[in-house]
DNA sequence: GCTTACTCTATTAAATCGATAGGGTAATAA
DNA sequence: TTATTACCCTATCGATTTAATAGAGTAAGC
């Protein structure tokens, strides 16, 4: 399941790559137009300038912006950033990897074996969208 | 992430599916072979055989089996009946669609585009593979 | 009739999630 | 310089879910 922490950056990044220019745009008109809760969109955006996505300015005529072009921001990288791993399980993760405790030979587990297919299948359509093809 | 649960019942089903006959296994067998917590193996066993994936025999000589022939068990209705929903988001799921509170227009959303496209490649892994193409 | 092994209910510890509160700090305009 | 605006950070909290455990109950078979 999506957390919400991810909806709620997707929700925001696209409503900044709507944007006409790349002026500042406030927390609290982003909360507004996309009714969420504006003190969990702060921790949000916060995480999203930290790795380098979003731009922040303080002061009047303040607020946040997207420091790259939306077609230039792949989707693997704003899942990886906002939800974590895109694999289900770690042994399958190719960012995130770590090995199962029980399970003694992952190329015989029957679950590593379908979850491979399903992060390569997800991977690919995160591949193909950037932040662009998101607007509507 | 992939729950335990899910994990467990996937790898009980391939052990199952990779005897030779049908003739019932024993929880205590299945969570030995498989590193599993007998007590928590039994709850997830429990609930395949509610909806109709294993048959159970108590007594001597008891277990559980499987019903169908693996081949003709797909991994979308073991999925759905270990995991819940395949989508990420209620909003674009086939079996278990909720409408979400915010978002005011399905269409226009960019999340509901996005995770359309992973549940549909999503499905079709699930959907090319049953539970025979897991045994190794 | 006794053993075996499945069945069910209840409980629990830990982790995570979503949200909230409140103060601190830096940048900008006037 | 000063006031304001708006970002920045820490801490907390209730609710929910997850994974596991305990223990008693019940049906089938030898």
């Amino acid at each position: 399941m999506l957390s919400k922490k991810t909806k709620y950056g997707l929700k925001a990044l696209t409503f900044l790559a709507s944007q006409k220019g790349r002026t500042p745009v406030q927390i609290s008109e982003i909360a507004k137009h996309e009714n969420i809760s504006q003190k969990f969109l702060e921790s949000i955006l916060l995480t999203l300038r930290k790795t380098g996505l979003l731009g922040s300015k303080k002061g009047k005529g303040g607020g946040y912006y997207l420091i790259k072009e939306p077609k230039d921001i792949p989707m693997t990288t704003v899942m990886r950033v906002l939800e974590g791993p895109i694999a289900m399980v770690p042994c399958v993760s190719l960012n995130f990897y770590e090995k199962c405790e029980d399970c003694p030979d992952e190329a015989s587990c029957s679950v590593h074996k379908l979850m491979l297919q399903v992060r390569d299948s997800t991977l690919e359509v995160f591949r193909n969208n950037t932040l662009a093809d998101l607007v509507p």
